[in-house]
DNA sequence: ACTGGTTTTTAGATTATGTCTAATGTGAGA
DNA sequence: TCTCACATTAGACATAATCTAAAAACCAGT
């Protein structure tokens, strides 16, 4: 994704293109690794400008409610956020906690019974277990 | 379920059966409302016997690490536990984060070439969108 | 260029959630 | 009943994330 993506990606969900978010976007983009908050901030500010913590975060915020980027929970650990290109489930490793891509395939809906009065949005699919790393040395912990 | 039985899948588990533990289970096994650790800790010491808040932390991780208990982590919030009876999915409120159980289908698993050498424990299916409550101020927010 | 209004950034304080420590207590098998 | 590995406890600590209030950047209109 180019710079003008970027730009039209932030005209279009009514974002300012600000160098601090513009660092954040482009990183998560040049980076399939599923950073944390620390990380990104971290990350961006290896190089200028500097951005602050709270607009790091400021940031992911504004992004994931635009759309344009994810956000994964994790169970006793920092969340870790990526950009939204294609679409793909994920897998997050049971052991060392890193969150991987899983090539995409259509998920089966409920029916409408069980979902009642419930607005649907979106429905994702997380794999757990151990990734290769975490594999070999299965038994520890 | 009754006391013999959470008293065996202690006994299967290798875990002791105190009266915090067991509180924790039988609160858990009454209320499908997905609470959190905060409000489990407040429930179980509305009736004796007391149970520190150290104690109640640790006897989740032991139930869900036993398998008895599973924990849901949503994003910006407390993390939300119920007890693993029937298979169920999990709908996400996107407004309120109320976790509802959703009634269980098979899900289709990724073909072993997209998952390499990792080790794959459990598929999870997560709905996501606005709850019965939510969905009529959708606007809101 | 100036003005006024809006959005964004910022440092640091604050909150929320969860873990750790070290001393004390106890369940359940021998 | 004795025993000890397992469990509980209070409170300190750690970590993740949000809030605050002031300054800066930005933009549209003049
Ligand atoms: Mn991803
Ligand atoms: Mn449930
Ligand atoms: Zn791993
Ligand atoms: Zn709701």
């Amino acid at each position: 994704m180019n710079p003008e993506a970027i730009q039209r990606s932030f005209d279009g969900s009514g974002l300012r293109c600000t160098p601090q978010r513009y660092a954040v976007m482009a990183f998560l983009l040049e980076h399939n690794r599923h950073p944390t908050a620390a990380e990104i901030f971290e990350a961006v500010n290896r190089v200028d400008p500097r951005s602050s913590r709270a607009t790091t975060y400021n940031n992911l915020r504004d992004l994931v409610k635009a759309g344009l980027v994810r956000e994964v929970a994790i169970e006793g650990r920092a969340a870790r956020f990526d950009a939204k290109g294609m679409q793909h489930h994920h897998f997050i490793c049971d052991r060392c906690g890193n969150v991987e891509d899983i090539k995409w395939y259509d998920v089966p809906r409920p029916g409408p019974g069980s979902l009642g009065k419930r607005v649907l949005r979106e429905c994702e699919l997380i794999f757990r277990g151990l990734c290769t790393k975490c594999a070999p040395r299965r038994a520890s912990r």
